[in-house]
Order: C-alpha cells, then sequence, then structure tokens
DNA sequence: CGCTCTATTGATAAACCTCAAATACAGTGG
DNA sequence: CCACTGTATTTGAGGTTTATCAATAGAGCG
C-alpha cells in the first residue's frame, strides 16, 4: 500500500460529506490518511486498530466475513462514494469485517477520534452516516429474509440482479456484470456451493438468460431472471 | 393503544439520549407521542407513516419481517430502553419490518421532522443512534453469516443463548427465558420449522441442557449449549 | 506444452422440510 | 372438579433440496 493524494472531487461524491463546502472537504483530505491498493490486496482483515471509516475513492471493496472453519460470506461489494468500517468508530480493536479490493482501488481513512470530531462539528455528517448504514441495515435484513426463506436458485438470481443493478454495464449482448466474479465469489454472496451455482448458471445458459464465462457474467435476460425471483 | 405520560427517567435509561441535561429529556418527551400497547398487538406493520423511531419504556416488541408467501423470520427482540424504526426517519412511507409487543408494553414515538431536527440540535443524539445501529448491523451480519454456515442445531442453540443473554432470569432450576416463547418463535429465530426445533429441544431435555415447557424455556446447562455452537 | 486455477458434471449422501396424526396443555364454562 | 375446546407440541415416515466427493474438462500464462 502506497499514499497519494486523491483530489477534493472524490469526496463531494460521497453522500456522506454532502452539505459541506470546498474548503471543509479540502480540509477533511487533510486529516484523512491515503492509501493505493493493487488489485486483490486486503485492506483490513478482522480488525484494523489504525483507521476507522474507509472512503473509496476508485475501485471496488470486496466486504466479507469468515467463520471459525474459514468459511467465507461476502457481505457486499463496494465502489466509489461509498463508505466502509464506521464499526470501528465505536468499537476498540476487532472490526469483524474484512475487505479486499477486487481491483485497483484507492481510499482515505480517517481515525476514531477524527471521525467522532467530524460529525460532532458538522452533525449533518453524523445523520448521513446514518442514514448510509441504516440503509444497509435494511438491505441486510432483506437478505437475511430472503436467505431464510427462499432455495438456492432464486437467491443465486437475487444477487446476480442485485449485482447487475450496482455494478452493470449494457453491451451489445446484454448487461455484463462489471466485476471479476467466479463461482466461488457467487456461492460466498448467495451462501451456497460452487457446484450448485455452476449447476445453475448451466441451466439458465442454455435457456439463454445468462452467458458464462470465467469469472465474468453476461445477463442476456434480466426480466427472465427477475420473474424467477418472484415465482420462486 | 391508548396515550399514557411517561415519566422522564425512562428516557434516560436510553443510551440515545445520553449527554442530555434533564430539561432537555423533559422536551424531548413534549414532542414525542406516547402508547400503551396490550400484548400482542401490533405497533406497525411494514410501515406506519405517522411516527418514526420509536423508544420502548417498558415491556417488549418482537421485529420481524414477512416474506411474499407471508413466512414470519424474527429479527430481534427489544425491551425498555431500546429503539425501533430509525428506518423511518430517512425513507418516505415504507418501513419494510413489523412491530408486535409480546406483552403489555409503553412506547415513545417521534416523527421525522422531529427526529431530524433533534439531531441536527445536539449532534450526540444523532452518534448515538449511529451507535446503536452499528451494533445492530454487526449483530445482524453475524446472524448472517451463522446462517449460511452453520447447521440448525447450532442456530437453534445460537437462538436460545442470544435470548438467555438478553432477557434471562437467574431461578433455581436454572436461567429461564423471560418471554412467551413457543417452537414457531424460535423457529422464526433461528429460520428452521417447529418440527425440527421441537425434536432439537426434546433431544436436549433428554440430555438435561434445558427443561422446555409450553412457550417457555429454562436453560439448566448454559455451558453445554455454548460449547456445542462451537464445536457444531 | 505443461502447469495451475477455475469450472463442470455425475453419483451419492446428508440434512432438513413436509405432511399426517397423535398427544399434551391451558383456559372456560358448567 | 371435570369435560370440552382450541392451541401448542411431539413424533414418525417419506421426500426434496442441496451439499459433498470425485473425476474431468477448459482457460490462461509462462
Amino acid at each position: 500500500m502506497e499514499t497519494h493524494t486523491p483530489r477534493a472531487d472524490s469526496l463531494q461524491e460521497s453522500v456522506i460529506f454532502k452539505e459541506l463546502t470546498c474548503g471543509q472537504l479540502a480540509d477533511l483530505l487533510q486529516q484523512g490518511k491515503s492509501l493505493k491498493l493493487q488489485a486483490k490486496s486486503v485492506l483490513f482483515n478482522q480488525g484494523d486498530p489504525a483507521n476507522s471509516c474507509f472512503l473509496v475513492h476508485h475501485g471496488r471493496l470486496k466486504l466479507s466475513k469468515f467463520n471459525a472453519q474459514g468459511k467465507e460470506i461476502i457481505l457486499r461489494y463496494i465502489g466509489a462514494g461509498e463508505l466502509t468500517a464506521a464499526t470501528a468508530i465505536f468499537k476498540a480493536g476487532v472490526y469483524p469485517v474484512t475487505a479486499e479490493s477486487t481491483e485497483e482501488t484507492s481510499v482515505t481513512g480517517w481515525d476514531k477520534t477524527t471521525m467522532l470530531a467530524l460529525m460532532r462539528q458538522y452533525s449533518d455528517i453524523a445523520i448521513n452516516l446514518l442514514d448510509i448504514v441504516i440503509e444497509r441495515m435494511d438491505d441486510m435484513q432483506h437478505r437475511y429474509l430472503e436467505l431464510c426463506t427462499e432455495q438456492v436458485e432464486q437467491r443465486i438470481a437475487r444477487s446476480l440482479l442485485r449485482l447487475m443493478r450496482q455494478v452493470g454495464q449494457k453491451t451489445p449482448e446484454g448487461i455484463r456484470i462489471d466485476l471479476a466474479l467466479s463461482r466461488q465469489n457467487i456461492a460466498d454472496y448467495s451462501g451456497t456451493t460452487i457446484y450448485t451455482v455452476s449447476r445453475t448458471l448451466s441451466a439458465w445458459e442454455k435457456k439463454d438468460w445468462i452467458q458464462s464465462k470465467r469469472e465474468h457474467i453476461v445477463i442476456t435476460k434480466p426480466h427472465a431472471l427477475l420473474q424467477f425471483t418472484e415465482i420462486g
């Protein structure tokens, strides 16, 4: 990881800092520490005491958790303008999540004390952060419901649609999920195994709903997938 | 639901209002609307536009979600001094959670505008609320991991232990979960069915780890359950 | 062209759900 | 105090879903 100096406009893109002036943003940058990550490097792993609250400038992070046996589950992917590790603002030491870049990524991190001071000074920052966390909470609760009540195929369909909305790129063939996404990743994101994912994707490919290549998916018939999640 | 006037000390118990003076607390009470609920009545159901952010004074609420087919899953139980429905502060209309009292319960609710104004005025309120939401988020993520990676028996054990820590009462026989808790509730909280719960509890009762009566559980050997969650 | 990593596919097994039916329990009214 | 009624719970049998294991195929890279 090397340090660098990102420009202030990437800060402005983030909802957390809306309502602040350019001068204030520049000030924030000074207080944060910027890092550049190569692809597939770990930003923090189950607790980085050094920083709390990272903002992604560009690139993408995979946020995941591991259980005691080492099995990984993916909580979410976050991209430019999004935050992570807010938990560490209030907790000492251990942040029970791992963040790994999926591509070259740059972030700015603020430490605990700085974040608390910022929030006290500009209550809007605390309010915006609250907004962000609550939205993720809702998303998490919804996925928890899905995991409890739906079968694997539906969950895989939802995972692809979710990623499509988040990082989909239009192409002549369909909407491409713009992210190196292995069967393992899909399995970890859907709560299943690579074998089931592989079988499911093969079936969908036969129906021409998707095109699946090594670590890349193009969704050719989003509507079919969507309907599938609804009927079950 | 009838209105009543709770005393300010119940407000002080809640972490969200720490750092405020008594006068400020009294002021807050004025701005909120207080409600008394009988047992098993619904406070809000998938969206109550009237209020956002409820504080429980006494009693207990079951927070749950329903899927399209009507299957219920329990997100958590909350008791005196705890908050719910914070999502509604930022979202219009639909709050995708249902809250039902498990016993006689009183709450105070504030509307969206009031909450936003309060947070702007006292940034500590926003910060405390953030702390609360982040803690629940962590809990949710952890349960998501468990649901993905653990088998039913482990999840049931964890559910009982979680409830034990939250509402456990020491008795001569062991620690009693002080809450009307049916097999259905346990199933909805653990992501399984009443049949599996029933079989599991029967087995544990034979081993003298618990005593299970109709809608009530006493944990006689918490240590055995705990160890069970660890080994799997 | 061989090496490594990823993905596919079939066979098998385990975990768990579903359904059906019986049993236990709490409350109610006689 | 007892019979009656409506829930809650238990238990068995059977079936489905999905994980696991093993073996093979394909892709990318030097």
